[in-house]
DNA sequence: CCTATATATTTTATACTTAAAGCATTCCGA
DNA sequence: TCGGAATGCTTTAAGTATAAAATATATAGG
């Protein structure tokens, strides 16, 4: 049974997810919940959907991302711009490599960096894929009129800063 | 560097995460890349705490805490309010298992079905674990007001339904 | 009763993710 | 210039997660 089949039957059976029922928990609590349980179903909609179309995963995705917007990159950049491991993005890169969507960018001075690039089919690839995850995103959100998502953006954005706040300690440089 | 340091990086740098400079996105896709970076850094940070205080995990923390709400589950209903596969399932349960935090509930007729529910020890834990993470949350949504919090609350509430109506295709019941 | 089908779980193979330890290179201060 | 600290990356071990196949049990129809 795949995961969408299952989101399918937790709504046949009228189950609810952990938040369902959780109405004597604090507010802060259910806030968190609810954004974990939205952006769960954005991930395992969207990796079904990559791996279905483009048998890729959103790690992949992300990674890909980065070098289209950012042209060339050290691993240390993209491991702090996917705010992810320095090992993970090893791996990724490794596979990447493997499947010649990236490319070395060869050296710029220090040699302990690692500088990769997309390679011309990397690139192409890309473009079809974020063309096609553009829409499958517009269309999760579809129920949402404009405002709802400005509103959304500003609220999340204020909860960005609050988490980045307490992640950080209280060096408010 | 823990990750802890890396989002601590991130801002001395003044780099931004992925969203960061997506400027030219259109607002879903905004929308969905700041929705899963709040989540991020939310699990990032939980996680340590969780790993520091505990020697867990948020995953552990979830099983146990669909557990603790409802009592006695089989594994699939544990699957299905985690919406997580049910090979994860059976690999956290036996986790769970040899720590002695969760325990057989035996036999209620089919013997297919794997029912398990916290020990009392597990109970006990649990109820620690409980306290701290909800501190924890509360401090990291510290900056955001009652109504913000509300306001919040209610769009992704409607953000959900969104997404499960798209996740689920259209069999509005 | 028997068989087909559905259900509940486990197994397998693979990928993603992390923390921590280790290696190589660079940088910086004495 | 020399030596230690910082930086960039890789490796290692373990946990988390999935899909798909396999196993075991239950259920329903004939």
């Amino acid at each position: 049974m795949t995961l969408d089949e299952r989101t399918r039957m937790l709504q046949a059976q009228g189950l609810q997810d952990k938040l369902g029922d959780a109405p004597h928990a604090k507010a802060a609590v259910r806030l968190e919940l609810r954004l974990l349980t939205c952006t769960h179903l954005i991930e395992q909609r969207l990796g079904a959907l990559f791996r279905e179309t483009f048998e890729t995963t959103l790690a992949r995705f992300d990674f890909l991302a980065a070098l289209d917007r950012k042209g060339e990159l050290s691993l240390g950049e993209v491991s702090r711009l996917l705010m992810v491991s320095n090992g993970n993005v090893t791996g990724l890169a490794n596979r990447l490599r493997q499947d010649r969507l990236i490319e070395d960018a060869p050296g710029r001075g220090d040699r302990r960096a690692q500088y990769v690039r997309l390679s011309t089919n990397g690139a192409r690839q890309f473009k079809k894929m974020a063309t096609a995850h553009e829409g499958w995103v517009e269309a999760m959100f579809a129920e949402l009129s404009e405002e709802d998502r400005e509103d959304l953006m500003r609220l999340l954005d204020r909860a960005k800063h609050s988490l980045r706040r307490e992640t950080n300690g209280e060096d408010r440089s």
